[in-house]
DNA sequence: CTCATAAATGAGATTTATCTCAAATTATGG
DNA sequence: CCATAATTTGAGATAAATCTCATTTATGAG
């Protein structure tokens, strides 16, 4: 686990947009900090109670600095939260990239999220007061989730009503499983079992399911 | 819709605190009052918003009154939180306690939560609020489904390993629900499938939980 | 009816944010 | 190295909201 791949990631959510602005201007320089500094209040203190002073402080900068270059609060949030989950969607789209099959799709890119979420709490934090507080991006996120659950259909091994509302569902728990890891510990056993009881919801088999987890980690 | 139990729920819903309060002094009454406008701000603006003018405005008092009965916003939001829950758990209980299998007992219990969230908007809110932001009220909602849970194992017909964190889950998937509808509009359908989803969570096939589900409907 | 007690009142002290802006600082091109 | 433009700064205006408290009003026992 602690690999250099582990070490990377730390280092790309502490600095996630300043690694960006290498050669680019000032103005792109603080701005990056701003956004940086806003990541790391949202992971300390939620998103609901992340004050633009936190962020500031956070950065270096002067509380004036931050309507340089944001119009409002919510517009901070809301490009931290679109851009930690775009980021997230392209790791998953990666790691399940290779895979046929439905159950191993899901699967795989399940945990790849829930391990990202608590590998980085930084984005873990951004990611859960996103999907609360913004139905746009929670409509997003689960996006990748919506095509593997489709061909899990076609392929005969899904028996779901494929609607926003299920997708809520599994998205509702795969929550609980990070807020429940992020506050008693990381668990890979309550990982593998939101993986277990997400293939459940979509009619398969306690063993069935059992079986794809077990497959899907191994492969992995 | 305009029946008679659909018109008795919501007095109840509007004077839940005045209705017991008919013999008491003043005191009483008044803080019956600020209770009732706790709940019907909460209806309107969520947990979250709900200002302390805005309970005094709607009890009809001085912002200053509500300091003779409350110590702070906490304590009225807590208070408002229990005795719904508590009623709510009353009124479930009464609608199960002819039943013997457990799939049933879930199923009907489920039912009537959602159910009574969405028919009283009000008791909705309060209890959505509480779940969220409060995880005492969390685990009392929980308890009535945990006994059942547990009965189902004994009965043969579940298939999970019952700890916290699945009530967690499951009770995610029926918030889920209860916030879906009151913002789309109700849906039954929707609440029948929060109710198979449960017993596929449990182990149960899709078809089964089909069954499951469509049986309780008839017998209630 | 009178008086002592209980309760309600609402103005304002306090706190905590967001957001503005004139002045100071820093960068840039000629 | 200067002039100008871009950027940063932080004090304070503005805007809620909570909570306090001296005063007013209502209640009810004798």
């Amino acid at each position: 686990m602690g690999g250099g791949k582990t070490r990377r990631a730390q280092m790309k959510a502490q600095h996630h947009f300043q690694a960006d602005t290498k050669g680019l201007g000032k103005r792109a320089r603080t701005r990056a900090a701003l956004l940086d500094g806003a990541i790391s209040v949202i992971a300390e203190k939620g998103i609901a109670d992340a004050k633009i002073t936190d962020i500031t402080d956070q950065a270096g900068l002067a509380n004036g600095t931050f309507y340089n270059h944001f119009a409002d609060r919510e517009q901070i949030l809301r490009e931290v939260a679109y851009s930690v989950a775009e980021e997230v969607g392209r790791e998953i789209d990666a790691s399940i990239s290779a895979l046929k099959e439905a159950p191993a799709r899901v699967v795989t890119a399940t945990w790849r999220f829930i391990s990202l979420a608590l590998e980085e709490p930084e984005w873990g934090s951004v990611l859960i007061g996103a999907v609360e507080h913004m139905p746009a991006i929670r409509k997003d996120v689960l996006q990748y989730l919506r095509s593997d659950l489709e061909k899990g259909i076609v392929q005969g091994v899904f028996d779901i009503n494929l609607t926003p509302f299920l997708l809520d569902q599994i998205g509702a728990m795969v929550v609980v499983s990070i807020r429940t890891q992020m506050e008693f510990g990381v668990d890979p056993g309550k990982t593998a079992e939101t993986c277990e009881n997400i293939l459940r919801l979509c009619g398969q088999t306690p063993s069935a399911a059992r079986r794809a987890v077990a497959k899907a980690l191994k492969s992995a």
